[in-house]
DNA sequence: GTCTATATGAGGATAGAC
DNA sequence: GTCTATCCTCATATAGAC
């Protein structure tokens, strides 16, 4: 679990220590080309051959840096063990501990290095994509599940629900935080939160029963013949 | 308009032409620092001296390249000025139109190539989110007015109800396919974009009686591909 | 306008002493 | 393990002839 919104830094003073956090700072900040070796070995205080006595290139020490944080993002989420009856008070801590994601200037700028260097890296974004954002639909499916055997929801299609439920939650906040927009306040992203979960309960809540017995949750499928 | 999916690609056979598409083509396939004027030049069969005879720099180039682009995003969303009544269909045309740009390559790549270039290029970014998304935006809540004049939708926050559908619509999509996931078969995307025009219904739907008339040909999705 | 050839500098990586 | 000093490649940008 992490404390604040600092990603990891471990301030061991050992000279590896110290080179890992000022890599990590600055990929973070400049990009993965705009930072010379050079300067992480003076922003961490050592030389440049100490930087290469511990990391065999300059990809490998961005490599394990990025991979020894993805985790970390998963990890960040609450999502109870077991549903204990309080449906929408439920959704809404997960939905700010995941939103909070996004607010998140450092996370923000961990997706952004990723993704801009997806054609170098691409085996890193992906390792990030299956731990991090895929893992916290994996367990937002076992909470959805517990609330549906518990009686509360009323979902067929766990992936899909799952996937619309963060989808509301989302917005258009990764999308233009990424492109470099300021975060929004929080009164803005608290509003955005409770109409996420009142559409999403109006599809799949259990006491919304009006004119579910007749047509159940079926979704239409008749465009898909006609298109 | 465009045609079929390729962004611009201007191939007037004047030099400049030839170095804007061969530019324009290098950066989107591998990144703004990976690409070197040298090979910019000799891809577009020209010297270097001819490229910078044309071209102050190399970010003035990349800045110019993309800008040029930006506005065709936005372009390629088809929406109607004027409200026919069938409500389902000219929602689920608009998400066709949107979602193929997550799904096209290119599109992809321009984004790839912003978000990770926004420390570079701060207000290229920002460029982008205004005449792209946030244009996009902007009309689908024209349209969605329209529906709520016309009696289609019950809709109070127009922007709120904009962003909400714009989000179903996506999903994970965007978000899985910058960090390198490859497009999702069609089956997929069909199936995603019934069941946001669904619980978008769910939430909007000026009937409440809602969906009664497709309910006999409805048919349950869980039979279709799984993620 | 367009070329060949080159200046200039930056950055990744290493040699060798301690 | 850690340092200083250095090698060498490569990329941006320009000079000068045609």
């Amino acid at each position: 679990m992490m404390e604040g919104s600092a990603l990891r830094t471990e301030s061991k003073s050992s000279k590896v220590g110290l080179i890992f956090d000022a890599a990590f700072r600055l990929f973070l900040e400049q990009g993965y080309d705009a930072v010379s070796t050079d300067l992480i070995a003076k922003t961490a205080g050592v030389s440049k051959a100490t930087l290469y006595a511990h990391f065999a290139s300059k990809e490998i020490l961005f490599a394990e840096i990025l991979t020894g944080s993805c985790a970390d993002f998963a990890a960040r989420i609450r999502i109870p063990e077991t549903f204990d009856g309080d449906l929408s008070g439920t959704l809404r801590r997960f939905a700010h501990d995941f939103i909070a994601l996004f607010q998140d200037d450092d996370g923000l700028a961990m997706y952004r290095l990723l993704v801009g260097e997806v054609h170098r890296f691409p085996k890193l974004a992906l390792a990030f994509e299956a731990e991090g954002s895929s893992e916290v639909k994996r367990r937002l499916m076992k909470l959805l599940a517990r609330m549906t055997e518990h009686g509360a929801l009323k979902i067929e299609d766990l992936d899909l629900a799952a996937d619309q439920f963060m989808a509301l939650l989302q917005g258009q906040i990764p999308f233009d935080r990424a492109l470099g927009l300021p975060p929004l306040p929080q009164a803005v992203v608290d509003r955005q939160i409770e109409a996420a979960i009142w559409l999403f309960l109006k599809g799949y809540g259990a006491d919304h029963d009006e004119a579910r017995s007749e047509c159940g949750r079926a979704i239409s499928t008749t465009s898909l013949l006609r298109r």
